[in-house]
DNA sequence: GCGAGTTATGTTTTT
DNA sequence: CATAACTCGC
């Protein structure tokens, strides 16, 4: 029996104020605990003094297991975790990181092999696009993109290849479970898992080996879930098998804050949370210790406009202060630049940079804003740092160490094969591929005897044979440090010499990689047993805030859902218009028009004291200058929205005019050409009309230019003034 | 086998 | 308009 769980005296935690509610989610004994939390209601911490409770009252560590959304969180609570007396022994991370680890340790049961790739959705579309052409089937009907999706929502919901195979009926689904299995096919051959797999195969694992089961049952006594409100079915059948021996299971949540069902998220994991467990504690944390009254006055009246959902206050502690406003701008330049002005303003009135944060819906938004910050020598970091692992320069020197752990990854073989160029071609490809089905062998396999390979001309199978020589020479390291083998196969791999020859157009390349190997050093010296393996699993389940410097002084930026789980000082959205925010794709539907009123829910409540919210009347999309309507969810913040416009527009005028005037003379319908006329290009120059193809929007322009080229052009993209 | 140049294609959010 | 994919000529 363990001692009492209590507010010890001697407890690290215990001069710490805990309200009511919040004590009692941390000193919640056994059983299973649903903790309902609002935005800033201090959720992170009470999980994090939770943990550091369980060990105080003697659950070793290492039997606690606590499950966050990003890496980033991960950490953070780790490092808490260990500042409040709990030995850094609790196993502290993502779905995806744990399953990954479960499914190295119990490789031979899961049906993998531990070495396995991990792949992004680059890799997965090269594996799709194969499957699909293998079934010979049309791309019009099937793209790889869609049926991804598709296929991704299926093992989001646990159903394998096998079962969809017997539960497709019509011809759609017939079609696509045929991919399914050759999908599942090529992931096989190449001993690789997509982000799904990982989850899948580990729910399986539980589900079908029950030793392996109750042996991870008895590690981690008590399992601890963060933003359970976006857990999808696969992790909660985890979360399920994980304590069916014991049900001491802690879900933390808000419904309010579900912004990820197009990824798989099921909402009635924390809805039917006190049906799966019945005998469920349930603590409500309603108080806000985050925001002003006003900026949850808004958010609450916005949020009270979704009808599925539960009625839940958002308490506020805070005395008022601050301010919240609407912005209107002409266009997207003039909103940028509005936004970099009180940006300002709000450093000139004491606010620090890296307290202030900028929202958007989507990523093609932050363009536009960098070029006002750059122009306003603001200081910013764009928080997307996956970005950074999806750099040519940065996938091609991976690939490398990818194939050095996974022969079979012919993703990342293919890619490397002959970056840099040895004159290993397509034919030479081919003809090996050949070899390699006619005999039954692996791709790689093939390669190292390609000597023997007839069709293989002498110089061809010479050059062959000096790539597995070179692989060979690298793989001695594979069990080394990997920052050394990093450097090493950047330099002796000729990826460097090939940078170096490119010119200064890839110094940035270059930098780039020297930030990769400081990098996989930094991890070397962190790690007590360093291996290239866990190394690559790991950087392959990164996300955006995980590369988040908080420490950097620079104004964040980045997508309202990177936004979760973070609080600013000072928050801007931008681009609260029809069309963004609701974004247009989620127009049809009711529930997803609710959702994204969740997604400006979860932005609105990241700030703390200072909310400024924005929209622009005419915004360039895909190269067309459009009129836009504000976002129906202005109208909901009840803050008397008609007058702010009118307020707010004079102010922004003197910004915006400028840009915003050109752009809107641009904005006419697709103009007219006759052949003779004599037409200037933005890049191009002056040219002659040769030919004018009328199809309205799409009409195509031929131009013989000045400079001796003839093209065709697109009207409505290619900027042409008549002269 | 390679690169330049043309053509097709897309267009949300991400572990 | 931006970029990926593909074609064609060397």
């Amino acid at each position: 029996m363990m001692p009492p769980l209590s507010n010890n005296a001697g407890s690290a935690f215990s001069g710490s104020r805990l309200t009511p509610s919040q004590q009692k989610a941390v000193f919640h004994r056994e059983g299973p605990l649903l903790v309902i939390a609002g935005p800033g209601s201090g959720k992170t911490r009470v999980i994090t003094f939770r943990i550091a409770a369980l060990v105080d009252a003697g659950v070793p560590a290492r039997n606690i297991c606590a499950i966050t959304f990003t890496n980033k969180a991960a950490e953070e609570m780790r490092s808490r975790a260990i500042a409040l007396g709990a030995s850094g022994g609790a196993h502290i991370s993502t779905f995806h990181s744990l399953c990954v680890r479960i499914l190295r340790r119990f490789a031979e049961d899961a049906g993998v092999r531990p070495n396995f790739s991990i792949y992004d959705q680059a890799d997965q579309t090269k594996c799709m696009k194969q499957a699909i052409t293998t079934c010979e089937l049309d791309t019009t009907n099937f793209s790889p993109g869609r049926t991804l999706d598709a296929i991704s929502t299926l093992k989001n919901k646990l159903i394998d290849a096998d079962v969809f195979k017997d539960q497709a009926d019509d011809f759609f689904s017939k079609m696509l479970s045929r991919i399914y299995c050759r999908y599942q096919q090529i992931l096989a051959e190449l001993n690789a898992l997509d982000f799904d797999d990982l989850l899948l195969k580990t729910a399986f694992l539980l589900e079908r080996h029950l030793d392996t089961c109750s042996e991870l049952g008895n590690r981690f006594k008590y399992l601890l879930i963060d933003e359970y409100q976006d857990t999808n079915h696969a992790q909660y059948r985890i979360a399920k098998a994980l304590v069916s021996s014991h049900n001491n299971i802690c879900a933390t949540g808000d419904p309010d804050q579900s912004i990820y069902r197009w990824r798989g998220a099921d909402i009635r994991n924390i809805l039917d949370f006190e049906r799966d467990w019945p005998d469920a504690t349930v603590v409500r944390l309603e108080e806000n210790f985050r925001s002003t009254p006003q900026i949850l006055e808004v958010a609450d009246r916005l949020i009270a406009n979704n009808e599925s959902r539960k009625a839940k206050r958002l308490v506020p502690t805070r005395p008022a202060a601050g301010e919240v406003v609407i912005e209107s701008y002409e266009d997207e330049t003039g909103e940028a630049l509005g936004l970099a002005q009180s940006i300002r303003q709000s450093i000139d009135k004491g606010v620090s940079a890296p307290d202030i944060a900028v929202f958007y819906r989507v990523n093609a938004q932050s363009r536009v804003l960098e070029e006002a910050l750059i122009k306003s020598k603001i200081s910013y970091q764009i928080v997307r740092g996956v970005e950074f692992y999806n750099r040519k320069e940065i996938r091609d020197l991976l690939a490398y160490l990818k194939v050095l752990v996974n022969p079979a990854d012919e993703v990342a073989l293919g890619r490397i094969i002959n970056t840099p160029a040895r004159g290993i071609g397509k034919t030479t490809i081919d003809r090996i591929r050949g070899y390699a089905s006619r005999t039954n062998k692996t791709f790689y396999e093939s390669l190292k005897v390609a000597g023997r390979i007839e069709s293989l001309s002498k110089s061809a199978s010479a050059r062959v044979e000096q790539f597995v020589r070179m692989m060979d020479g690298f793989t001695k390291d594979i069990s080394g440090p990997v920052g050394p083998l990093a450097e090493r196969v950047f330099t002796e791999s000729g990826l460097e010499q090939s940078l170096i020859a490119a010119g200064p157009d890839s110094r940035d390349a270059l930098e780039n990689v020297g930030e990769l190997i400081s990098a996989a050093a930094s991890y070397d010296q962190q790690t007590e047993k360093p291996l290239i393996v866990d190394y690559l699993q790991q950087i392959a389940l990164f996300s955006d805030t995980d590369v988040y410097d908080t420490s950097a002084k620079r104004v964040a930026l980045m997508t309202l859902h990177s936004a979760k789980g973070l609080e600013f000082d000072t928050a801007f959205i931008v681009g609260v218009e029809e069309g963004l925010l609701p974004h247009e794709r989620s127009a049809e539907d009711g529930d997803e028009i609710e959702e994204e009123r969740r997604l400006f829910f979860v932005g609105i409540t990241r700030a703390k004291t200072n909310l400024h919210v924005s929209f622009a009347k005419y915004r360039q999309i895909r190269g067309q200058l459009l009129r836009i309507i504000p976002s129906q969810f202005l109208f909901e913040l009840g803050l008397g929205f008609s007058e702010s416009i009118a307020q707010s527009t004079i102010e922004s005028r003197q910004s915006a005019v400028e840009n915003s005037e050109s752009q809107i003379l641009n904005r006419q319908s697709t103009p007219r050409f006759r052949q003779g006329d004599i037409v200037v290009h933005k890049k191009f120059g002056l040219g002659t009309v040769k030919e004018f193809a009328d199809m309205g929007d799409n009409s195509i322009i031929v131009v013989a230019f000045n400079s001796g080229e003839v093209k065709s052009l697109k009207v409505k993209y290619a900027r042409l003034a008549k002269i």
